[in-house]
DNA sequence: CAGTATCCAAATAGATACTG
DNA sequence: CAGTATCTATTTGGATACTG
């Protein structure tokens, strides 16, 4: 028997699962995610290269938002010019496999668009 | 060495990530999805009963949206008055051991807020 | 019981320009 | 290189009322 945790009865926005759910579903943030899980720490630029189509400003509030979700770290190396690397917590990079199975959810069950 | 799925290069919006995420992005169709996991096949109302706040027309709206998406199948009964079943497709039932994920992870790294 | 229509508010996303 | 500010457009969410 599997054990499903308890959800019933509770109002969206403040459960357990929104935490997670309220990454996921912002527009870049999941890609971001992926992004960095694959290629390890960035720079904000590298990153920019990386992702198609997203704006500074996109990249920057996503960036904020992550950092804020304890997802990601911003390291600053103190050079000339300054470097930021942006890489993923152990919250951030446990959420990989997640996103690999979503991933594999969507292969499976539609193959056409992948 | 783990092999990720390669999204590099790729604007959201029309990778097969975004077919999950589109969904759990959405405020109340995760819970949705949760509640008919945990419960099986709902009518209407069973699951408005069951969903603390959502109105007629959020749940309306995500209901359509899920058969949409292929996560959800609406049966009608044909009685006196018109029953409805929706349940969950083979794909939506997939969905549930990610769901679980979400929330594990969300419980093993932010203990607090569960 | 099982929904849709309408109208409005709030959140999110994008373009463009600018800064240290 | 690494961002923020501003302003606008689009999307989403909610209240209320109504239908077969």
């Amino acid at each position: 028997m599997t054990v499903h945790g308890d959800l019933t009865g509770v109002s969206a926005g403040e459960n357990p699962l929104h935490r997670a759910t309220d990454i996921l579903g912002k527009k870049w943030h999941p890609l971001l995610v992926h992004t960095l899980l694959t290629e390890g720490a960035l720079g904000f630029n590298d990153i920019k290269n990386r992702i198609d189509g997203i704006s500074d400003k996109m990249l920057s509030e996503a960036l904020n938002d992550l950092q804020d979700a304890g997802v990601v770290v911003r390291d600053v190396i103190d050079d000339k010019p300054v470097r930021v690397n942006y890489s993923l917590t152990p919250a951030g990079q446990d959420l990989g496999p997640i996103i690999e199975a979503l991933l594999e959810w969507s292969h499976e069950h539609f193959p056409e668009n992948a």
